[in-house]
DNA sequence: GATATAAATTTACGCGCGTTAAGTTTTATA
DNA sequence: TATAAAACTTAACGCGCGTAAATTTATATC
């Protein structure tokens, strides 16, 4: 019943038949030994079960198979949600994710890159924190590392940048908001987590100006990735004190939109673009929930495929050309206007 | 400015001035050298940037300090938050977790406990998928790892199981709704992808006939985890051909739930304990979202912080002891009812 | 069947560190 | 200052595998 117990290589290599430089070829390359000799070897593989030690494979080893996926916050589910597709990918191309979670915290994020060092990965995918990053430290690492920055910018970190269009995606959401209605007061974080979100302020104001209206900006208090929490407290103030000059407000981002609209249900608000509605409301992001919120949210999809699927390509290539990019190039994908309830 | 290379350990001795066993013993315990030797390391590291080798490290060493927490599905933000926690514990506890979605596949599953067991983690806590388990295989793996089960009980895996206590949260919210209005129908998926739902199914039935009524189920059609639109779908589908006996709908869990609400609100329902309100809508989870629905929702609440607590807990008594526990124990934490708008 | 070529085998070393044993130096205690 | 204990140093081996060189064996081609 029990296989026969095969502690090394050695001990494989005298159980299938096959020398151990052979043995350990098969399993660097299957296809690089003789048929006749990989078929040796599987039925050996099938009578007891022996596997390669890791670590002793990866000591050697300059190239590891370990591939290194670092994001900000994992609980948020848009993270969670790029995470999963690039897992997928990743594990598609024949290496091993390894996904790590900042929490937010600049030294969990150092830590982090620390903890993938040692395990020499083939590639790290990272998306930093952002303004509260240690960039030094990051640049450090992107230089031992083949490294693609993703989501957030940080200049200078990773041989090259694969994100979300801020600017397309807040000037099409704008657009659409003027010719349905009245123009958009942008309602964010004063101090947000994430970087994009300056991005998208700047580009509200831009965009606003240039079509000849005048931003209002309406700034929450508040720290941290409680976002949805700092949405509904300071989103409910913002309406008791009637801070909106319209009845239309575009969010930074679609959890602070989703805190939003649950403080503006629980103050009897109705949100829409009917004649009944008191507000509109537009997010952005396309979280996985701005579906099922009440009334779904209007909001500009990042182009999740494209984003998981370049960056990993990315690293693939920066992998095996080994030769590191001439210059580190930024690709943006256009968001797309996601027309529902809400707005 | 760019500090000396340190290549491997004897490199370091030579540069500390401190013998290579010694600064061995350093970096396994920081307190079992001299506190002068220790000083002696230190100041050396912070002149040159040298870390052991973890592969190294792992090869010669029985027991690492690696940690790893595997979940049936990052992307549902039950699991992302309750990950996070563990993460935290485990860090706090001096070990590196390593964090693994088996993305809803069985096959995944297996493959992340193939790779956990191939970097010889001192523990895992395991959060199966449950009814598409492979049960022999996970058994066979618990077997060489010290191994705890969470969240989804399956019988015979892992020394142990923490999870959240069904029938009492199923009671606590049953006995509400009774008090507080009519009986609840219960809400959920005909083929539930977590092994939870079954409990709460029994619960509810048993629950309902003790307390002299008649139980009412209303199953939803639709694979897989993505559960609010199936909620959606399927909640549309059973208020728009009145399948409801009652005004009161206790939703199996709240992803369920928020998609329940959110069809609910499209059809122009109102969701609420008043007497304006058509219907009564309860969760069970206490989702991290569940407090900005639209009405927000009255949901039973695991108990997050202990069950993360006693679960590390548990994997770190398994890790000292080393003696296995004489039987496996099941230990369930009570739910807490949490009062919002919705019921 | 002879020859060129491809693949396996034998042998040996190296990776970076854990660990042990014997001998030496430092510290604590008297 | 003597003495024992604690901590250190030196020396050497082992972990499991990658990899290279030299040699032998198997396959392909004519």
């Amino acid at each position: 019943m029990s296989k026969p117990k095969v502690r090394n290589m050695e001990e494989f290599s005298v159980f299938s038949g096959v020398s151990r430089p052979t043995v350990s070829k098969y399993f660097n390359d299957a296809d690089s030994v003789r048929a006749s000799t990989r078929q040796k070897i599987e039925r050996a593989l099938e009578q007891c079960d022996y596997r390669p030690n890791i670590f002793a494979i990866n000591q050697n080893r300059k190239l590891t198979k370990n591939f290194g996926i670092v994001v900000p916050y994992l609980a948020d589910p848009f993270f969670a949600e790029i995470a999963r597709r690039i897992e997928t990918l990743v594990i598609a191309a024949g290496f091993r994710p390894i996904l790590l979670s900042s929490h937010g915290d600049p030294e969990l994020e150092l830590g982090n890159l620390e903890a993938l060092r040692s395990i020499k990965p083939a590639g790290v995918l990272l998306a930093p924190l952002g303004r509260t990053s240690n960039r030094l430290a990051l640049e450090a690492f992107c230089a031992d590392v083949p490294t693609v920055n993703f989501d957030a910018n940080i200049e200078g970190v990773g041989r090259a940048f694969i994100g979300h269009n801020n600017d397309q995606a807040t000037e099409i959401m704008i657009e659409y908001l003027l010719r349905s209605g009245e123009p958009p007061v942008f309602f964010e974080m004063r101090t947000p987590p994430n970087p994009n979100a300056n991005k998208r302020r700047v580009a509200y104001i831009e965009t606003m100006e240039r079509r000849g209206h005048t931003p209002q900006i309406i700034q929450a208090e508040g720290e941290g990735w409680k976002i949805e929490e700092i949405g509904f407290r300071e989103g409910r103030r913002a309406i008791s004190e009637k801070l909106f000059s319209t009845n239309t407000v575009f969010c930074s981002n679609d959890r602070l939109a989703i805190g939003f609209l649950s403080a503006a249900y629980e103050l009897g608000l109705r949100i829409g673009r009917g004649d009944d509605c008191d507000l509109r409301v537009a997010g952005h992001d396309n979280h996985p929930f701005s579906r099922y919120t009440c009334p779904t949210l209007t909001t500009v999809s990042h182009n999740y495929t494209a984003i998981a699927q370049r960056s990993v390509e990315t690293v693939l290539s920066l992998i095996e050309s080994e030769a590191s990019l001439a210059q580190r190039e930024t690709t943006l994908f256009d968001g797309e206007l996601i027309m529902r309830a809400s707005a």
